[in-house]
DNA sequence: GGTTCGTATGTGACATTGTCACTGCGCCTT
DNA sequence: AAGGCGCAGTGACAATGTCACATACGAACC
């Protein structure tokens, strides 16, 4: 019932039926849409802790999955099968306000995505992004234009412009699959733009 | 318990606390994120018997909105207070197939849209919108360009030249607020590229 | 040290979409 | 008949995405 995932794990893909509740435990799963092109785009995170939206909801609907899910580092899982799910359901009034809480939080992050997508520029989008990026992880950010293409739902060569035109300012320091942020504060500024 | 609501009602404001599960009986409400300078996209509707996630997910999540809902024709629905809708979620396994279809279909329909404006080109998502409101109304399809954006999550004027671009191949008639379908093969066809 | 190869990045030209600032038109009210 | 008010048309331009390449870097191997 418990599972452990090396990083870079499909947890499920797009069509698939959806037969189990998923709960990450400790690590992190990336659930993305892919386009036909190339393009991808991610939708939002499950982390430790935290339960799948897609999962919970396509469970009982039986939905096919509409995205697919990937861990993006090694991640322990619990794997509950669809009747103990049910069940728990039922029994627990706890577990319905943890179940509904992660519902409530994933559906946001996902509206607000879609409007950031629709209404928001490119290089504010990106400096959030980079923000983001710099705050939890180590100083250097690794990652490549095309990771961070795919996050965004843009294009590589979009993001390669304006992270130029943010080197060209001062604002970050590029190398071979590294971002190394310079000047946060002007990215932050770029950043709370349109909030 | 039991409202009824005009059409062009707001139910629901962006960062309103959520207090009711809501249940729609009969009509529509169509939730909707509007950005600063006017331009707005639909994100879903929620139809006769259907009940909302946003409401639904948030109300236990104890998150505000992150949308907004507006009835779009008279609209009869069942309003729950919280401790009702938690009481019969605990009592009712029907209940909770019920709340969690709807969220299964509405996170569904949430997912597709974010696809199709991250990778979708707006000829092919106007097509298939003109497709959608000729099959499902009557036939001169009454709508303004302004509105047909809206639905898109794009600008009026580029939703003009498209309807122009399809006037011109007689795919459509256009009238003041009016759009008529004439050669819906035509449009079906671009409807389906990128499926 | 060099060679080689796969991946990451740079770039120009172009297509599509969004923005802005208007113009003009139709229809309703007075 | 005259305004007034939405609605639609338009050109110029900005922003993003697409395509087809050219480089450049780093690891692995000799």
């Amino acid at each position: 019932e418990e599972v452990h995932l090396p990083a870079g794990q499909t947890v499920f893909r797009r069509g698939d039926p959806c037969r189990h509740y998923l709960l990450v435990v400790q690590g992190s799963v990336r659930v993305q849409v892919l386009a036909a092109n190339g393009r991808e785009i991610t939708l939002y995170r499950v982390r430790d802790g935290q339960s799948c939206v897609i999962t919970t909801a396509c469970l009982i609907s039986v939905e096919a999955y509409p995205a697919e899910g990937v861990t993006e580092v090694e991640t322990d899982a619990l794997v509950v099968p669809q009747p103990v799910f049910e069940q728990a359901l039922g029994s627990s009034a706890e577990f319905r306000r943890f179940v509904f809480a992660n519902q409530g939080q994933r559906l946001g992050d996902l509206i607000r995505r879609v409007e950031d997508v629709v209404f928001g520029r490119i290089d504010v989008r990106l400096a959030r992004l980079l923000m983001t990026l710099s705050e939890q992880g180590v100083r250097p950010i690794a990652t490549t234009h095309q990771q961070l293409a795919s996050e965004l739902g843009s294009a590589r060569e979009v993001i390669s412009r304006q992270l130029k035109q943010f080197a060209g300012r001062g604002w970050v320091g590029l190398g071979r699959g590294v971002v190394e942020v310079k000047m946060p504060t002007a990215l932050d500024e770029l950043a709370r733009q349109s909030d």
